[in-house]
DNA sequence: ACGTGAACCTGCCGGC
DNA sequence: TGCCGGCAGGTTCACG
């Protein structure tokens, strides 16, 4: 689930219990999925980062712990010692207290590197600019939107920007009206979709993020996000485009759900 | 150099 | 009530 949105909620709500903190353990069963955990041991933790959708800690001694929490990964600050969260799949525990990570289906990762050193993940190391911040250039997405053959899968990719996942495509390409199988886009439907993107991972942020019907994304402090209360298309085929009132349409598009508006955004 | 489809896992929901 | 199919926020890899 956890798109940029997400993973930036994620990162605020870390920050204040683990920045500063030294990890004393790290327990989990499975050092295929979390690996080279023991190499965080020890250490503390000096920055928590976020490239697209994922979560990076800075360590000393020049050590990164890097986190995916692909679709059900997350945290959970344990009410108590004696509760274990639903879906714990490992336990951190610092100087100053635990946090769980928890992930239902196991898909998220954790890869304790040298600094910076993630040219074998693939996603990471071609990420491209980071969309809330002033990497994202209007004329390079300008570009990038050009030669794309299908703008929605190319969004995913994650190259033309960051953190850009299956909520925020729907509806940054709803708010641009664009259909999401747009190819080489013009000038100003980049233009459009460029501010688009912006402005609704602005508010998803805001917001705390998307929590859908499956509750499996929380906030750690146990609190949902409420960003799905602003969703235009998002999960919501048969209903009404709130911009012109015709049925909004789902569709599969490279194997995920793709909902727009046949009014709004015509191909 | 693509684009497509399967794989990785588990839970949950709706329908029969 | 219970079983079964379908679907889910994301990458990653194997093919053609």
């Amino acid at each position: 689930m956890p798109e940029l949105p997400e993973v930036e909620t994620t990162r605020r709500a870390l920050e204040p219990y683990l920045l500063g903190r030294t990890i004393t353990n790290i327990v989990h069963s499975d050092p295929e999925r979390y690996r080279n955990t023991l190499n965080a041991v020890g250490r503390k933790i000096m920055a928590l980062e976020r490239r697209g959708k994922y979560l990076i800690f800075r360590l000393e001694d020049d050590q990164d712990v890097i986190v995916h929490l692909k679709m059900t990964g997350g945290f959970r600050f344990p009410s108590s010692s004696e509760e274990i969260p639903r879906f714990e799949r490992l336990r951190l525990s610092t100087d100053a207290g635990e946090v769980s990570y928890v992930d239902a289906r196991r898909f998220g990762f954790w890869e304790v590197v040298p600094k910076d050193a993630w040219s074998h993940i693939g996603t990471l190391a071609a990420m491209g600019p980071e969309p809330l911040g002033e990497d994202f250039k209007l004329e390079a997405f300008t570009q990038a939107m050009a030669k794309v053959s299908k703008v929605k899968p190319a969004l995913l990719s994650q190259k033309p920007v960051a953190g850009v996942g299956n909520i925020y495509a729907d509806e940054s390409l709803w708010a641009a009206k664009i259909h999401p199988e747009a190819s080489k886009l013009s000038k100003a439907q980049s233009k459009r979709l460029h501010t688009a993107i912006s402005e609704v991972m602005t508010r998803a942020v805001k917001a705390g993020g998307s929590t859908l019907s499956d509750n499996s994304y929380q906030q750690p402090g146990g609190n949902p996000g409420y960003f799905q209360l602003e969703h235009h298309v998002y999960d919501s085929a048969g209903k009404a485009c709130p911009r012109c009132g015709t049925a909004i349409e789902k569709y599969w598009l490279g194997q995920r759900g793709t909902h727009f508006c046949p009014t709004c955004q015509k191909l």
